[in-house]
RNA sequence: GGGCGAUUAGCUCAGUGGUAGAGCACUUCGUUGACAUCGAAGGGGUCACAAGUUCGAACCUUGUAUCGCCCA
């Protein structure tokens, strides 16, 4: 049956992947022949997730590195698998539920809520596995894991083969616990007022906004006085005043209630004579303002604002560990969902404390402050952004704002000045939650930590060691600069969907870490307890994926043959989420590395290289793609366009453009079956003709080079050294060298390029297969009957040996004569459809065999008849500039005289060029005596070809001007 | 402010010391028996700038400029 003129992908991958799938062609140690296991974790994509670009990038480079791998005979497995994705997931079930009018989370409570989640889990969670199969992945879909598989509430649906996923994890949170790597504290955390809860650092997005710094007074006590000395560089006094306050700047008015003391720098001269003083917040009450005390620390920068900084120890980081270093209590104003607290006492008896407290007369515990509500009645309960509107409006009209003149018009049209309050406008950097994209409040909240700094050196000395290596190297440097400058990871949300955390309880406040309710009891004496309703952060879980996956704590089977895992690929966004803690985690708890390579990648933008969003209405749907192109098409772009840590523009156009490399792929194979040249046995094919020699040596460079490139890692070199090679050399030449040998040659000619060709080809879709799977197997099936698959198909190892020299010089000649054959002719306007005859004389011994040997290949491609040797040019013949022999196109009749002598004159202004530069390199004696002998000699045999050449154009220019 | 990276053809980008490359776009020609999702032939670059190292620099070093990303 002759082939269709393209490929039907739409019609052929689904076929194609019910065909591996039937066959379980995927599984784990499919196709093994030897000992070595590859072993890739995927990353797992959230359970909400459905398929970007950026999955489609990943797992194209991932499925490469399996299929090839898997070719090789490596045990290979590819762990599948997705993440459940605490917020994203509540969230996103959290919408449906109100979209779909049913009773909120709140309503439902805790748990019928978490049997909405595993039900809408059930349901949508397996949409991404189907659409990474469209990809072509070729993962082990039967081991399809989930980082919270067994967790309570799991029905177990689908087939998820690591029940044990939850249980690992609460074992290496007891373990961890019981090691003092996991505590429990009340520090501050970055607070997400819309999920009400605590996120880990990672999780903050700063980004400038337009923001407002507004200066107020803080009187100083009893109206007390003292001298502000302002001086120049020089040391002259450039202001001297009396003052009775103190200045201070501030973007977050309202946080003014929680202050615990003014601080500014100890070398500062001119609030010298009030350190120690107090002063007052001016905000509150009349009758209740708070004294606080002036202190001294190394954080306030002199320079900026007035050089004095308020200190609110439970709602800034900076200002936190100025309050811990003075021993400044913590004042909490805020309640779970950022507005402020309406919890507690009334706020006169909570000032009375707070009063107390800064004279000195009184300490708090950090909870006793924390219990402490400052905030005055009539702002208790009141958003953060309305309560700053009102204590900045309170503080105006009391006049004690900073005012500045200002220049204005009056109704007049004059100008005039008048005193306005000193508020600048200036970009300030604002913290957001990465998901709700609400203003992060750092909040003093009880929290679970993993001790980072403990578990961080076995995870900084694995990659300084170079047992892992980081690539591109640049994710090295940035490696070591976030774990060197590690902090406390919080690792509890206060969500219901995720992990629980093991700790229970008792009434008076103990907590007892246990793997279950039972054993947490029992520790406890007995006593009934209550567990935790805090969850563990989803990259707690997922840190431990690499294990977890493999049935760990069990000591399977899978654990011993593919831990530790060989690379992990993945985006450069989450080398501190993920791939740090991974190896932290593992190094932690299994005492060994998770994977011995980290291929980083970047964001796959648009063709502008902006990001791609939905307001920006950029976005390209992988699936479209697939649907339009072919999944081939855009898997060959992705692996084309993986320079290592470049940046990634994808475009329509390039699709395109390896849409029709799969259509050329596709029509040289329809060529071979066309002339029964099909269906290789495997065996190198033993070739007598040049051409055949030549490709089967051309052939064996590629194997080279894409073996070379992807045990580099570098995709890009890998497509497009078989892009230039499928479409450069076999399309382009091979294939029309073969065609005189196919159809007019000998029998024997015949059936050995028959046998060559079909090698050739088989060879294009073997090393072709890991980047586009599924033309490539088609054309398996299509082109021959086979053992195998393709996708079990061994994967070639010859190399160099099957080049022979001679055969690929003389191709080249052949190449190089029919190139210029065919550009003298266009540049003299030849008809493309006349055929010329050829004039040569001077003809070398090589360049002779090298011409009757392929006589009817440069006849047929240059389109000449017969060749004539002659003794001097007819008149009016252009000359080709080849090497070995001078040959000419006689072309008296259509000759131009000028545009040939343009022609030539070009074309030694180039040779000149290059022989005047090696001609420069090698009469320098420094470069003979310096440069390897190999480049000198190059050089010289070079050099002589150009002047070879250089020979015959000037003697064709000095004929040419005897017309 | 700190860190990392980039700057090469009109565009998008490869190129780790030895003759500046690819794809796309562009121009001209082409119904030659795989392919018009194609073929042939062309035009197009002071490799950001400056100084240095070297026989030799797009590549190494230093500085400058511009842009990008991450972290404060």
């Amino acid at each position: 049956m002759a082939m269709e003129k393209t490929f039907n992908a739409s019609e052929a991958e689904p076929r194609l992947t019910a065909m591996w799938e039937a066959q379980n062609a995927f599984a784990a140690g499919a196709n093994r022949s030897r000992d070595e296991s590859f072993t890739i974790m995927i990353p797992p994509p959230n359970v909400t997730g459905a398929l970007h670009v950026g999955h489609a990038f990943n797992n194209t480079l991932q499925d490469i590195l399996i299929r090839w791998h898997r070719m090789r005979g490596f045990d290979t497995l590819w762990q599948p698998g997705q993440d459940h994705a605490g917020i994203a997931t509540q969230m996103q079930v959290e919408k449906m539920l109100a979209a779909t009018q049913q009773p909120s989370r709140a309503e439902l409570g805790r748990q019928k809520f978490l049997e909405k989640v595993w039900e809408w889990k059930g349901q949508y969670g397996g949409t991404i596995v189907e659409q990474l199969k469209r990809l072509g992945c070729s993962c082990d879909w039967n081991r399809n894991a989930f980082t919270m598989a067994g967790a309570e509430g799991d029905p177990r649906v689908g087939h998820e083969n690591s029940p044990n996923f939850h249980d690992a994890v609460i074992k290496v949170f007891v373990e961890m616990y019981e090691q003092g790597l996991i505590y429990r504290g009340k520090r501050l955390v970055n607070w997400d007022p819309h999920f009400e809860t605590a996120i880990s650092d990672l999780e903050v997005e700063n980004i400038e906004v337009a923001g407002h710094m507004w200066h107020f007074k803080y009187p100083l006590a009893g109206g007390a006085t003292y001298t502000y000395v302002e001086k120049d560089e020089d040391g002259n006094v450039t202001l001297s005043e009396e003052r009775d306050y103190i200045s201070i700047a501030t973007t977050r008015p309202e946080t003014m209630l929680g202050d615990g003391a003014v601080a500014v720098h100890p070398d500062d001269a001119r609030y010298a004579p009030i350190v120690g003083a107090l002063c007052e917040i001016p905000v509150g009450p009349k009758e209740h303002r708070r004294l606080i005390p002036i202190i001294t620390d190394e954080y306030p920068d002199m320079s900026f604002g007035s050089g004095a900084v308020k200190i609110t120890g439970a709602h800034d980081f900076n200002d936190y560990e100025v309050a811990k270093r003075a021993g400044i209590p913590l004042y909490r104003l805020m309640d779970t969902k950022g507005a402020m607290r309406a919890d507690g006492a009334p706020y006169d008896a909570a000032a009375t404390v707070a009063l107390e407290v800064s004279k000195g007369l009184k300490t708090l515990t950090v909870s006793e402050a924390d219990a402490l509500n400052l905030v005055p009645e009539e702002l208790r309960g009141l958003d953060r952004f309305e309560a700053r509107k009102a204590v900045v409006e309170q503080i105006t009209s009391e006049g004690l704002a900073v005012m500045v003149s200002e220049e204005f018009n009056d109704e007049d049209g004059e100008t005039q000045t008048r005193l306005v309050p000193y508020v600048e406008n200036k970009p300030i950097m604002q913290p957001f939650g990465d998901r709700s994209k609400v203003v992060i409040e750092p909040m003093l909240t009880d929290q679970w930590f993993v001790d980072a700094e403990k578990v961080v050196d076995p995870a900084l000395e694995a990659v300084r060691s170079g047992e892992i290596k980081i690539m591109p190297e640049s994710g090295e440097k940035t490696y070591y600069h976030w774990l060197e400058n590690i902090e406390p990871w919080c690792i509890s949300r206060q969500l219901w969907w995720g992990h629980q955390i093991p700790v229970w309880y008792d009434a008076e406040g103990h907590y007892y870490c246990a793997a279950t309710e039972a054993e947490a009891i029992e520790k406890a004496g007995g006593k009934p307890l209550e567990r935790d309703p805090d969850v563990l952060d989803t990259w707690f879980s997922s840190g431990l994926w690499p294990i977890g996956t493999l049935g760990w704590p069990e000591d399977t089977d899978e654990m011993r043959r593919y831990f530790p895992t060989d690379v992990l690929v993945t985006g450069f966004d989450i080398l501190f989420f993920w791939v740090a803690r991974m190896i932290m985690m593992q190094k932690a708890v299994v005492k060994e590395i998770p994977f011995h390579t980290v291929y980083l990648h970047q964001l796959v933008r648009d063709e502008k290289g902006k990001k791609m969003s939905k307001t920006t209405g950029n976005v390209i749907d992988p699936l479209e793609i697939v649907d339009e192109f072919g999944a081939d098409a855009l898997r060959f772009t992705n692996a084309q366009m993986a320079a290592l840590g470049g940046v990634l523009k994808l475009s329509k156009q390039k699709i395109t453009g390896y849409r029709n490399f799969t259509t050329k792929l596709w029509n040289a194979a329809r060529f071979a079956e066309m002339h029964e040249a099909t269906g290789s046995d495997g065996a190198v094919p033993q070739a007598e003709a040049t051409v055949n020699k030549w490709i089967i040596g051309e052939t064996a460079k590629v194997r080279e080079t894409v073996d070379a490139a992807l045990e580099a890692y570098r995709f890009n070199d890998a497509a497009n050294a078989l892009y230039a090679f499928v479409w450069g050399k076999v399309c382009d030449w091979y294939v029309e060298f073969s065609k005189p040998l196919l159809m007019d040659a000998d029998a024997a000619t015949k059936a050995e390029t028959q046998a060559v060709m079909a090698w050739v080809i088989d060879q294009c879709v073997i090393l072709l297969h890991p980047i586009m799977p599924f033309i490539t197997e088609e054309l398996w099936g299509t082109l021959g009957s086979r053992e195998k698959i393709l996708a079990h198909t061994d994967w070639p190892t010859y190399g160099g040996e099957l080049v022979d020299a001679a055969a690929d010089a003389e191709m080249n000649w052949v190449i190089g004569l029919i190139e210029e054959i065919r550009s003298v002719r266009a540049q003299m306007h030849v008809p493309a459809g006349l055929k010329v005859p050829v004039v040569v004389r001077d003809m070398s011994a090589e360049a002779k065999a090298a011409f009757e040997g392929n006589e009817a290949l440069i006849k047929k491609l240059a389109r000449m008849d017969a060749l004539h040797g002659v003794t001097t040019f007819p008149k009016g013949t252009a000359a080709l500039s080849v090497t070995g022999a001078a040959f000419g196109l006689p072309l008296a009749d259509v000759i131009d005289v000028g545009e040939e002598k343009a022609r030539l004159e070009k074309t030694l202004g180039k040779l000149a060029k290059e022989i005047g530069g090696m001609r420069g390199r090698l009469s320098n004696p420094k470069f003979v005596a310096s440069a390897p002998d190999e480049v000198v000699e190059e050089t010289r045999a070079n050099l002589a070809e150009r002047e070879e050449e250089e020979g015959l154009m000037k003697a064709a220019l000095k004929r040419l001007e005897e017309i």
